[in-house]
DNA sequence: GTAATAGTGTCTGTGAGACATTATGGC
DNA sequence: GCCATAATGTCTCACAGACACTATTAC
């Protein structure tokens, strides 16, 4: 057992042989997507250097030093968006970012072994993201990018191997709706039942039934909780609501 | 657009300055999980050196400079047990492997910044792997560690943060046999709903119906197919099975 | 009025939970 | 005989899918 401090083990962390492992950078990559005018869409970034210079790619950098990865993946959304997105800022709900998974084929970049941890998130706030001083950062619609089972053939390709990390992102991001309340971080306060189910058919692809998916939602508790207000677009007013409690749902909601 | 072998391009690969990135150790850990007389148990190495000698942790090592992450894996486990857990061979399942998330908090191994991308297996080739020539390595029932909300405090404890990785890879499997018929890889073939259903008791700490549970399995096509055969322990004979071709269960069965 | 969305009510089939009962082996 | 496990059958409740219908706004 390790005694800090002892003898043994300060040998030890000086004698350690940095000769024994291969050389390899670690980034952090995030999958940022929100839904504007009823469509999926992801944060990219315009490559401004070799390789895949003028490609898209997924905001990212590396791991600082005393960065963990969570932080890591924060901080570089931060720096190149200007908006933080998780957590919660003075009672602002800020979206939801987690990790999803790593990727460290050889060669997927060509400068030197990277392997990138990469996350998902979840945002309402794209006016603010788009409107920021990173110009060569916009949301794409995923169907319009070229991502197999997604987007089209001939649609905006990505740089490095992004386009099957947003496909891994895409896919979580769908499981995530069918068992926890995370559609709701798509979106700002209040929202309408008619909002949060066209997240759901952003995000699936799919169109659900009105009154099923209602009775689902209200049905469940701590999913939305009511503020009594309503809001007016085109149709009949609409309840308002906010995000309750709950963070799964049991049963799920499942795609159709 | 990048073009292979442009002056642009050469010119960049010679002149990326590695000091734009922190030095990171990239190392692959496995929970390798089995069902042992009724109880989940998972592979442990027993530590030779500093830091944490004499603990137990997870198998696993460097990656290559030639190794994709899922190889590493699957080479460390080699390594350490001499067995080859993923995929087939010459017609034998040999379990399941598959990523479980990446951890990288600075200071969790105290030489230096590592970044472990853990993986999870399940396998039904403990006998194999527990009487192969490395004897530092061993099987333990999961609630004989001490991992919050899973052992006892006054369990065996582990080395580095692999408490943590054990616990979220016995999550992962618990969530996998809801969803998937991944249970059979557990199991060596052929075997019959019993041992199933002993599978997802052990795996989820809880009592199944046997009535319901064979209802359900036998109402999924493709979850199991019957072999004709018979096998005796104690009791009724019981019918023996093979795995199916289905992959993934809808609707799931749910943790009770 | 029409169009569009919000909201309510009802029927029906599927499937899970609970329970009882029978079958077939070892001892 | 008893015990243990396998295997079958049945009742009931929850819930999702489908559908019909009403309500309230803008135009």
């Amino acid at each position: 057992m390790s005694e800090p401090g002892t003898d043994a083990e300060v040998e030890f962390l000086t004698t350690y042989d940095p000769s024994k492992y291969a050389p390899v950078a670690v980034t952090v990559d995030v999958v940022l997507l929100t839904v504007r005018a009823g469509r999926l869409a992801v944060l990219l970034v315009e490559r401004k250097g070799h390789p895949f210079q003028g490609r898209w790619a997924l905001p990212g950098g590396f791991v600082e030093p005393d960065d963990d990865l969570d932080g890591a993946a924060q901080r570089e959304l931060e720096e190149e968006t200007g908006v933080l997105i998780a957590g919660e800022v003075a009672g602002v709900h800020l979206g939801h970012l987690e990790q999803l998974r790593s990727y460290g084929a050889p060669g997927r970049d060509p400068r030197m072994r990277v392997v990138s941890v990469a996350y998902v998130g979840f945002t309402a706030r794209d006016e603010a993201i788009a409107g920021s001083d990173a110009a060569d950062a916009r949301f794409w619609a995923v169907d319009d990018l070229a991502i197999r089972g997604i987007g089209s053939a001939d649609g905006v390709p990505l740089a490095f191997d992004h386009d099957r990390i947003v496909a891994d992102g895409i896919e979580r991001a769908r499981a995530k709706l069918e068992y926890t309340t995370l559609a709701t971080a798509f979106l700002d306060e209040p929202f309408t039942l008619g909002e949060l189910r066209r997240v759901y058919e952003a995000v699936w692809g799919e169109s659900l039934h009105e009154g099923n998916f209602r009775r689902k939602v209200l049905s469940t508790p701590g999913f939305v909780e009511t503020t009594g207000e309503t809001a007016q677009t085109v149709g009949r007013p609409a309840a308002l609501y906010r995000r309750g409690g709950a963070t799964r749902l049991h049963p799920a909601i499942l795609r159709p």
